[in-house]
DNA sequence: TAGATTGTTAATCGATTAACAATC
DNA sequence: TAGATTGTTAATCGATTAACAATC
């Protein structure tokens, strides 16, 4: 039976489902219990269970899952099937490593642009993404429906571009700079991906036990 | 009162909160409700009085807290003045990225040493971080006593590192690549930062509403 | 068929919210 | 003093776990 509203706690979840299932696939594993699945993820079956029934019926009484399939499902609840496209703003260090090394197409995104401001990037390719000019990305969102901005760039310039991009009619933010940015009265989703927060909690969880 | 266990939703706001009463404290707000707090967090009041009862009493009736010294507590909960040393492994444009950009010593870190695989880079200096070959982590790690290693190279090398990285001593691994590391029978903890759960759960909430 | 395992309902557990006496 | 706001206890809500009939 589907859920009207799923809950977060699930939806963080799915991510995590992809991954293993894409990595049994891999490993050349067919089918998998939610017993044997939840295992190798340190969760409960029935969590496992429970969390799918939110979305449909995907196993088979006596049999299981079957991998490739739930895990083609779980891309399509994912939205990895929508083409959802991409620009980064801000080619520095952190820019050009998401440019360079992570595989935006292996989850669904097709990185279509950057923009910056430093004249000597401007008209530059890198892993086949041009560079333009950040007075360039008014025209371009009109011209190129984009889904998602991601923000790699200085904090001070974060909250001035993220308007221009909820103007330019992005779904998304995807945003790495510290700033927490409030876009009231939209409907645009900001994930925030903060680094401190990350590395604070890692340093309590190493404090704590003496 | 101070709880024996906190559960990890609170440790996970704690450098939240302590995110925001810097933000508090740079904008010049000497004290601050649980209810105003609670308006610029989205959080409720009840929800920040029972979370910070988890350590101690840092408010005074009918005054709230002070932001200076409750920022000052939450830093201390955090284990920010434990002088806790950080190295990187890895200095490809991930790991450069934190180096001349992320501010450890902000988090309370030191970030004392970097290392790779790659000649050209052996021996420079980046950000007055010096980076080794990684066949001289073993005895760097026994000289120099590390609270946390920095994962950003190649997933293959991954597991390998991490062993290195445990058998070496230090307290916790903050993770950058896509492995999932199990680390049994050690206390070592790992903080993962999986930038693909966390753009994957953004596809699903911008694909949600049509 | 018998064994395995699902989807789902019910029970439990934990986290969030509400209420309020204590007190600055 | 009166008003404000805490820390904490009790109530509620939601999420996880357990149980089990359905069925491959």
């Amino acid at each position: 039976m589907k859920k009207e509203k799923v809950s977060s706690a699930v939806i963080r979840r799915l991510p995590r489902y992809y991954r293993h299932l894409t990595d049994l696939s891999l490993a050349g594993v067919v089918r998998i219990s939610s017993n044997a699945l939840g295992k190798s993820m340190n969760l409960t079956a029935s969590q496992i269970r429970q969390d799918l029934s939110c979305f449909g019926e995907f196993g088979q009484q006596g049999y299981g899952y079957n991998v490739d399939s739930l895990r083609g499902q779980i891309a399509e609840i994912l939205g990895m099937t929508h083409h959802h496209t991409a620009v980064i703003l801000g080619v520095g260090n952190l820019g050009r490593a998401l440019m360079e090394n992570f595989p935006f197409h292996r989850s669904g995104f097709d990185l279509t642009a950057a923009f910056d401001v430093a004249p000597e990037l401007i008209g530059k390719r890198i892993s086949n993404v041009s560079i333009y000019q950040v007075s360039e990305l008014e025209r371009y969102l009109r011209e190129h429906p984009t889904s998602v901005g991601v923000l790699t760039l200085p904090q001070s310039a974060a909250v001035q571009m993220s308007e221009l991009l909820v103007a330019g009619g992005v779904k998304g933010i995807w945003n790495f700079t510290n700033s927490e940015l409030h876009l009231e009265n939209t409907n645009v989703i900001v994930e925030n991906v903060h680094f401190a927060d990350s590395l604070l909690t890692l340093s309590y969880l190493i404090s704590e036990e003496t």
